[in-house]
DNA sequence: CCAGCCTGTGTTATATAGTAACCGAACCAG
DNA sequence: CTGGTTCGGTTACTATATAACACAGGCTGG
């Protein structure tokens, strides 16, 4: 699953692509995506796996030797509030959203789940709604109004499960 | 939420009962709850809210006064891989296991969500079948074995929802 | 008995992740 | 050209987590 059926963000034309529904994004919001913001973006889009703000800053030097932590940081900042980028808690690291390839509008707030799989490293991210919906209903059970979730699944991806036949 | 409505581990005769649980629990597997394992977990529990290592490890100083992060790390270490206590991976923090505090056979692996009240910082497990239902049923379309599904929520508990008047 | 192993912990050092605070450049508005 | 605002450079630091080695105690098999 590496390349495998992941999303469409991981072809190498959808990361031009990205790069430009992102541009568009942007403008639409009045948010500058900088020579900078677009480097760190890229990075992480060129990445096929989630990438630690360090591994992004190590890359990121080749182009801007002066860069230092915060470089990373601030960057990474604009691109997760506009919605670019998510950060998967559990690994500390930035992958690039999923529904940012496609131009659709929203790609800001939308509900995504990511599936870590602990043979390979593979990480995908899906959309499901019912989980949302799932996890919403739980939250007003208790009277709490949910803002932004965090839905994180370690397991076994497909083509993993194919290779080993252990079945533990 | 800090003290309110929480789960019933946070009164203090529920501490107690924890602990107990968790002695018994660690028998029936053949595992040691050793004096500074049950330090921490102690702590853990005393806290009302997650505590981060380095918080531990403050507190832990005054009963061990040598003690060192991998001291607080490795009793952390115990206590997750029992399920015992959770990581609330958004906090780099950890909290009581709620299901842990009754000795009902499986508190390991079982579901769990944190909902996070970013006004107040109360955190509360609840633990949502339907939640994890959904969750695997996503992760099966796409030929995804779950293993260990992280689930945290920011947003407004009912407390602070009805505190402050403002809907936004 | 005691050699060898395993588990738990102490100890030191270091790696990784993230932020605070201050500065100057570029831009734009009045 | 002053004064705000945004962006990024730079330094220093805080917070989180782990590696590696040392040692003590309890086993077990010979």
């Amino acid at each position: 699953m590496t390349t495998g059926q992941g999303s469409a963000a991981e072809m190498p034309e959808g990361r031009a692509q990205a790069l430009a529904a992102a541009e568009a994004r942007c403008l639409r919001a009045g948010a500058q995506l900088t020579e900078l913001r677009r480097q760190v973006l890229a990075l992480v889009l060129e990445a096929e796996q989630p990438l630690g703000a360090y591994a992004l800053l190590d890359k990121l030097k080749a182009q801007r030797p002066g860069a230092a932590p915060p470089t990373v940081y601030r960057a990474l900042d604009f691109l997760l509030e506009h919605g670019l980028i998510h950060k998967v808690e559990r690994l500390n690291a930035f992958v690039g959203c999923a529904e940012a390839t496609h131009d659709h509008g929203r790609a800001h707030d939308h509900p995504h789940q990511f599936l870590i799989c602990g043979d390979c490293g593979a990480t995908v991210e899906i959309s499901d709604t019912a989980v949302a919906h799932a996890l919403a209903d739980a939250a007003a059970r208790v009277g709490f109004r949910v803002g932004n979730a965090t839905v994180e699944v370690e397991g076994r991806c497909a083509a993993c499960t194919a290779q080993v036949p252990e079945r533990a």
